[in-house]
DNA sequence: CGCGGCTTTGATGTTCATCAAGTAAAGTGG
DNA sequence: CCACTTTACTTGATGAACATCAAAGCCGCG
């Protein structure tokens, strides 16, 4: 697999300007745009590790990452999936010194990395931009936080429909789409098994909840899908 | 039960100033302590429900306290138990106008309260504030995200011994104790029935790795309880 | 074409929740 | 202070939910 590729772009006309750097002067978008790297990683790449320093305050601005860690060999506990327009997942960038989490591309994806030190400088200038970034911060945890609680209160059918949904919802906003994930990083997702995931999904296709192919997913009968996501 | 008592003391020489409010200067702290409320709450009390608006940035002084929601009538998930020198549990305080969850008091506690807006205008208005909030927030955030974890990758028993190396660690620093919730809401807080909560701790009696009295714990064998939170 | 990883399904046994019944403890009203 | 009620705790029995193991088909890739 290649090496992540490096770009460059404007930050004073960049659409993220407004998002993030909503409160800083023009001066100081500036500086953080010459600082910063902007970095293409394709599809499966990895964006962090857990256990390397942290060193980049990093925003995604394009595609769709897996936040997770290690759990034993060859196995993984995925903490949250999100598209861009959420704060970098990994929240303890700010009273950590090592990644907790590791991060990875499921599609192509471009991440901004600015100097975490740089950043926390334009906090301690710029109260509103803390303020911002304060609300930013509060409203990615406490969303990891709430999904982790849901996950523990259903049962394997709810927690599959509960996933099913979040990627129709919030993730593609569609009833067909294909799955960024395989059968196990599912598991990993919602603490499951693996063939647990699968007998699932094929209980889903014989109740006509929803039709699939591999990874292509046709959510047939939303209705049923919330009931089961509720009553699980 | 009473009502929750409101005290008075000088914030300027609090033993918080140094850890919330350090980097204000001495007459914004004058302006905290003008409109602070000091509350306290005895055992058992409600802090704030799930629901109610979101008007104050509490800090919790001293006591133990549980945040939870309500999972359904007479249901309830615990979300985390801490004492203080943690940054509000609340952790969506900054992004929501609503609490999500609750928070009560396990031991008599005094909560500090302080308009959520005075705080947002000393966080604009001071820089280094807003990162010390950052860097509080961004803490607190990450110990409820890898507990919930910590308790999704362990089996029944290991989730019993992950709480009690909770109390006697983290909470009371020692290793005899009085729990200082019952075994329902133990079972809420590591979700399982409390009838297996209680069934375990028969276990870890009957194998010798505890001494329990009702609600006051011996741990005979810290190293057992180790490894049985380990490989749970 | 063969290898390895992902997917699928069935069979099996373990883990766990639920139900039930009983005891102890703690609060409540006379 | 005692009878009463409620709540917490405890244990066993049962069945449901779930993980694990195994075997086989599928697919992409070298």
């Amino acid at each position: 697999m290649s090496q992540p590729v490096k770009n460059s772009c404007n930050c004073l006309t960049c659409d993220f300007r407004d998002l993030v750097f909503s409160n800083l002067e023009n001066e100081d978008v500036v500086r953080i745009c010459n600082a910063k790297e902007e970095i293409h990683y394709q599809k499966g790449q990895v964006i962090n590790n857990q256990g390397e320093p942290i060193r980049k305050f990093k925003y995604l601005k394009n595609g769709l990452v897996k936040l997770y860690r290690k759990t034993g060999v060859d196995e993984e506990q995925i903490i949250t999936i999100t598209r861009p327009y959420e704060f970098v997942s990994n929240t303890h960038v700010f009273s950590d010194e090592l990644y907790k989490y590791s991060l990875a591309a499921l599609e192509d994806s471009t991440v901004c990395c600015i100097d975490i030190e740089l950043i926390k400088e334009m906090v301690e200038k710029n109260g509103r931009f803390g303020l911002k970034l304060l609300t930013d911060l509060s409203r990615t945890s406490e969303n990891i936080i709430s999904l982790g609680l849901e996950i523990r209160t259903r049962n394997l059918a709810g927690r599959v429909a509960l996933v099913l949904l979040y990627f129709s919802r919030s993730i593609y906003n569609s009833k067909i789409f294909d799955l960024p994930v395989s059968r196990r990083e599912i598991a990993d997702f919602i603490s499951m098994s693996t063939a647990n995931v699968i007998r699932t999904f094929s209980e889903f296709k014989r109740d006509g909840i929803l039709e699939s192919n591999g990874r292509t997913i046709e959510i047939l009968c939303m209705e049923k899908l919330e009931i089961i996501s509720k009553r699980g």
